[in-house]
DNA sequence: TTGTAAGCGTTATCAG
DNA sequence: CTGATAACGCTTACAA
């Protein structure tokens, strides 16, 4: 391995010389540059960021914690993480905790042993424990960010989509087809969450509140589901899971329902899913990659020690297919 | 920061006997033991594995390198490295070649200056050049596995479906469908893959030999392309590309043309989007997750300095749906 | 069974 | 502008 000290000798000056100038924190002769720039080329000399780390007690590592890589929402996201800390030369360490198995007192200390810079949580870790884990571990502190997480009393930042406006823009949108009765649909979204939601749906206006329906990989959406909604003369569906609505509507088609003119489907997400849908999705774009990039800001904003907003928020906007 | 140097203090030893003692390659006394575990539980210990990397001259990081992360394809196989190395406790780094504008170069250097243990390239740098540029890097002798890349004169191991076979078997269904004039329909596909391919096809048997025929993005299915395909008296489609054999078959129902009665839409690779197309289309699976985890073991056989294959061929299997 | 001491490649503090 | 020298936290001969 060729170091400092090979090129220092190489170029006859000193190590700490060539460290200075490298690091572009001290002007050199020109004779001396030359000559270094020569020593470098002709050793093939390549930075050690491990030693580098180790002496500043610093890396350039970021951590992204989420529960799989392999779905399209949490990669969009990783995606506009990664887009942003590549423009900062920082890298990119994801962690699936499905595949991990690790409690988060674990993987807290795996951050800390690897000297991890920053950790962005997707959608994981929703309650007070972890923030009282990340203290236990005696005078750490470390920039975090939640993305898409909708938590109190942190001292994190916060970034996630105006959950209030989505409800709002698509009810408003499936108000303007004709729809009046509404309904929600979810799988086991948690109560706050759900709650913003109909707080936008509300805001809408409308006569009538949307019903909210739980559904579960178990069910059997034609026979069970379907039926359901019909009783209930629904006219338009508001699925707060992309996939779930690709489902549902598939179940709607089986049961010989018409889309958009019998029931409209809009769905929450827009990734290629709600595209390659039949019918193609209408849906509240939740700006993923957006999401990302801004959580990778935060990040670097914390790191590098400048003020940053407690709680970005982001604006969904509605993208106009053919299900509703 | 706690070091070993406060354990050993505390525990009045010294610093290699905890050392040694952590890394279980020394036997202690019992009490000795007792006095170390106190001292790592009352001043919260926790290793730095960036100074430990330095000094063993080697990390526990593989880096992933893929054209970008959110897109099932290679997030599939993504997750199944990240399953099989989160066991043997090694971190995974990603890399987004379309994000970071690198040149493979840049890429190699980047690798060596983070001390990168092992590098999966999926899917990228097909030619030469890569190999070339490797061994540009005096002395550096990094392991590296080629996941889902048919390159030959490699030193490096191969992990990649059998498209002769992926090629035989989809075949075999279409003409057991009673689909006898085929096309196999791929979007910029490299002349040796398609070849291959082809001689799956051929070895399945049938009357004719399966057209090929190129799609591209600023295509218009509808309008240009189905008719190509009832000109030419097509009765099933082999789509080597899975989100193009979705844009096919709504194509084709655009067309008004039945699916699978009137023309067969079989596609290459099994995640949700063959599932939750409409027809569910009937595919040939090319196991993207074991092809991630048979990756990851390569790369930790070579850290380990074991015997490995050269070449591994991954068996690819049909599911059936309504497609065909 | 335990301790001493020399590094890994870099940065940082001083002094010239 | 340049150079000694001391760390950063850990592993590992070699001694005791």
């Amino acid at each position: 391995m060729v170091t400092l000290k090979d090129i220092a000798k190489h170029a006859n000056v000193s190590i700490c010389t060539v460290s200075k100038y490298l690091s572009s924190s001290m002007v050199v002769k020109k004779e001396t540059e030359q000559r270094i720039q020569l020593a470098i080329k002709e050793l093939g000399y390549v930075p050690n960021v491990v030693a580098k780390a180790l002496k500043r007690m610093e890396t350039s590592n970021i951590a992204v914690i989420l529960p799989k890589i392999n779905n399209l929402y949490y990669s969009e996201i990783t995606s506009g993480i990664s887009q942003t800390l590549g423009k900062y030369h920082y890298n990119l360490y994801i962690y699936e905790v499905d595949n991990l198995q690790l409690s988060e007192e674990e993987i807290l200390q795996l951050m800390r042993e690897n000297m991890i810079a920053g950790i962005i949580f997707i959608g994981l870790f929703a309650d007070q424990t972890f923030q009282e884990s990340i203290n236990n571990i005696a005078g750490w502190d470390i920039p975090v960010v939640y993305a898409n997480r909708y938590i109190s009393n942190t001292s994190y930042p916060l970034v996630y989509p105006d959950l209030v406006q989505a409800g709002e823009i698509g009810t408003k949108h499936l108000l303007e087809k004709g729809k009046e009765r509404l309904a929600v649909v979810h799988k086991g979204l948690r109560e706050e969450i759900l709650h913003s939601f109909l707080e936008g749906c509300q805001k809408a206006g409308g006569k009538h509140l949307p019903i909210v329906m739980e559904i579960n990989d178990d069910m059997d959406l034609v026979n069970d589901f379907v039926p359901q909604l019909l009783a209930q003369k629904i006219e338009g569906l508001f699925t707060l899971n992309e996939l779930s609505a690709v489902y549902l509507a598939k179940a709607l088609q089986k049961a010989d329902i018409k889309i958009p003119q019998d029931i409209a489907v809009l769905s929450l997400g827009n990734s290629v899913m709600s595209e390659i849908s039949t019918p193609e999705l209408t849906c509240v774009d939740l700006q993923n990659r957006e999401l990302g990039m801004k959580s990778a800001e935060l990040i670097l904003s914390q790191i590098r020690k400048e003020a940053y907003e407690p709680v970005t928020v982001l604006e969904p906007f509605i993208v106009k297919r053919h299900s509703t």
